[in-house]
DNA sequence: CTTTATGATGCATTTGAAATGCATCTATGC
DNA sequence: GCATAGATGCATTTCAAATGCATCATAAAG
């Protein structure tokens, strides 16, 4: 699930460039906890994807372009567990052939993700998402 | 756990072809509660994955050849929600670009294991596993 | 300098799904 | 009919994730 918010957020981000957006409003406009939003922008700051300012006219903004960002990156921060040789923990020994066979599967997982950015699920992406929409107070964001 | 469950049974009944094993021994050895070898063993059952007969002499065998047996079968078995199409209650609802994107990285992941058996996985599987090591009593099987 | 708006951080609490355990039934061979 | 084995349903426990709360730090506005 922060996963699920940390893509969202950045997504978010990324429709709106060059504007700074706060962590209550996000959290609002997503129906979120504001506590998550900001431990998830925290995470995504300290990457190094989000850019923070504190105070007023404080926020957060994407501090990379979209097109740069892949999913597996961000797939990969907010579950630590999803490394190919972290399967070992869910399947036998040592020993065990199973095991370099999820390996594998788990990397066609992150293979796939490493191959699209957010500028892919931006362009994919229609209403009620881009631009102004947000402004007008749409059901979801 | 019941998916890592399921592979280890499957791949212990490949190992052991033609033996009738018993969920109470197989409990033992895999160091696992007899209750969760009974569901596990039931499900495959259902599935046709595994024979099963009760009363004196019984037990659980394979039911098929490993090599007709791909991997991708029992992970869908053991985790329903791994549907491609059900990757949209993680993530945003219509109408966003992530959501295709997640979808295409979870069908190469069932891609992969689909094009895995269980006897690819046997045929790579060493100690303690195969043949006779299970009758000496080896810490796992 | 005070106030207000914002993010940062740590910890407490709640929740829910998965894991585990228990009881009982059914079937089969001896 | 008795012992052994799987089938089934439900109760209980566990634990990680989700959620909430309190407090601190920082920056702009006045």
């Amino acid at each position: 699930m922060h996963t699920d918010y940390a893509l969202r957020i950045l997504l978010h981000s990324a429709a709106r460039p060059g504007e700074r957006l706060s962590i209550a409003a996000t959290a609002a406009q997503h129906g979120i906890s504001r506590n998550h939003v900001m431990k998830v922008v925290n995470v995504l700051a300290n990457a190094g994807l989000l850019d923070t300012a504190r105070g007023r006219g404080g926020g957060f903004i994407l501090a990379r372009d979209p097109s740069s960002i892949t999913l597996g990156e961000v797939v990969r921060l907010t579950e630590p567990d999803m490394q190919p040789a972290d399967c070992g923990s869910c399947i036998l020994r040592v020993g065990c052939g199973l095991t370099p066979l999820l390996g594998a599967a788990i990397q066609a997982f992150l293979d796939e993700l490493d191959s699209k950015t957010l500028a892919d699920a931006l362009v994919k992406t229609t209403l009620p998402f881009k631009a102004q929409a947000c402004e007008v107070q749409t059901p979801g964001f």
